[in-house]
DNA sequence: TTTATAAAACTAACGGCGCTAGTTTAATCG
DNA sequence: CGATTAAACTAGCGCCGTTAGTTTTATAAA
């Protein structure tokens, strides 16, 4: 088939599909030849519309992360913005962790990811936190999340019961685990997400980073 | 080459070798074939000591979770164990940040993570820590450590110093950041765990959770 | 309107991949 | 001592990412 009237493909069609492969059947099952089977053409076809797979994964990562809400740091205190956006990241990396691994490598020049940081650091700052603790926020704030959407911890555990009681005493009940998969994967980030803005709220208030707001 | 009169193999040897592939060049890197190049065979003679290349991985990943210290949870007030083995635990994966996706995928059936999720669970409920509770913190830590160990958040930005200056107002020195990036790294995580920590403290106080313990 | 160029599909093929089967020889067990 | 197991090998299967070159269509230039 040479050149159609319609075009088969296009940047968007191929995102799309290859984020539903991923999220199906994982990163190992993205070949060239079977997300293009799945979009109706041959495997080289994906090169008149992404330089390298590699592309193609990039930009499946920068369409997850241009879905994170990030207006809260215009117009939320610190505090307020940071649980909601770490609750809307979560959210929109949790529903791909085969991609996480990809994502986690930072923005480099993907614009979805770079307007994220750049609010996140904005809304810090502006909140009076010094440049150099707004940094490590932002840092810290990924570490948690994507930790948390990288792999379910819940599921991680073996569901046989007989496995733990040798050797490992205090695990006799993990076998239940991956069951209440759902509801231990949310419990801890949102004890963790809660704790950490605590932590901070103490730092924030020993050294008086908001006493000079117009509020 | 039949049987040869020392064993050129084994399963310490090929865990070293891998392990030092991954750190040098990615997981990419590590074939079948490259992994018995390093090792002076050919590929398929790997196969007579681990079933599978994922196997080979798994090993690598429990050597290392194997290397994190535990031993402060079963004499120390769970805040400084927990900040003690976090540091530990950080340092075990950041040395080797290319296995970290495969890590986190939970112990499985590993025993290196399985007694350090035992001892931390174990370490939790001794000091008062309900066991949900214990459970969930023992997840959120791994999510700090394995999103920290990920991928380093300084090294994920463009060191071109004209790149963000049209787009993204709040970045102007975000080039700066990967010539920091072990400072950053660090700061960023030292700052979470510290108000993780604090965070926890709160709770656990509010909550009376250490009240009837014999010290 | 004609002509030139670029775009989007294709087929064929290269070297590398994980892994299996079958072979050879040495070590080990009964 | 004979039988079995172990550990290396070679050959080869089907799949992989990618490149080169072909065909046809759409678009831009003259």
């Amino acid at each position: 088939m040479p050149r159609p009237k319609q075009a088969l493909l296009s940047r968007e069609r191929i995102i799309a599909a290859a984020t539903a492969l991923i999220d199906a059947e994982g990163l190992a099952a993205v070949s060239t030849r079977r997300l293009a089977a799945e979009l109706g053409v041959r495997g080289p076809s994906l090169y008149n519309h992404f330089a390298t797979k590699d592309e193609i994964l990039d930009a499946v990562a920068d369409s997850i992360a241009a879905q994170v809400e990030i207006g809260m740091f215009a117009t939320e205190p610190w505090q307020k913005a940071l649980k909601a956006w770490g609750h809307s990241y979560r959210t929109a990396l949790a529903a791909h962790p085969n991609i996480v691994p990809h994502l986690a490598q930072g923005p480099g020049r993907r614009p979805g990811a770079l307007r994220m940081a750049d609010a996140v650091y904005g809304g810090l700052v502006r909140e009076g936190w010094p440049p150099a603790r707004a940094t490590h926020i932002g840092a810290l704030m990924r570490y948690f999340v994507a930790g948390s959407a990288l792999g379910s911890f819940a599921r991680g555990f073996v569901e046989d019961p007989t496995f733990y009681a040798e050797d490992y005493p205090h695990l006799t009940q993990a076998h239940r685990l991956p069951e209440h998969q759902r509801s231990v994967d949310e419990g801890a980030f949102t004890l963790g997400l809660d704790a950490l803005i605590d932590g901070l709220t103490l730092t924030y208030d020993q050294f008086g980073y908001g006493k000079n707001l117009r509020r």
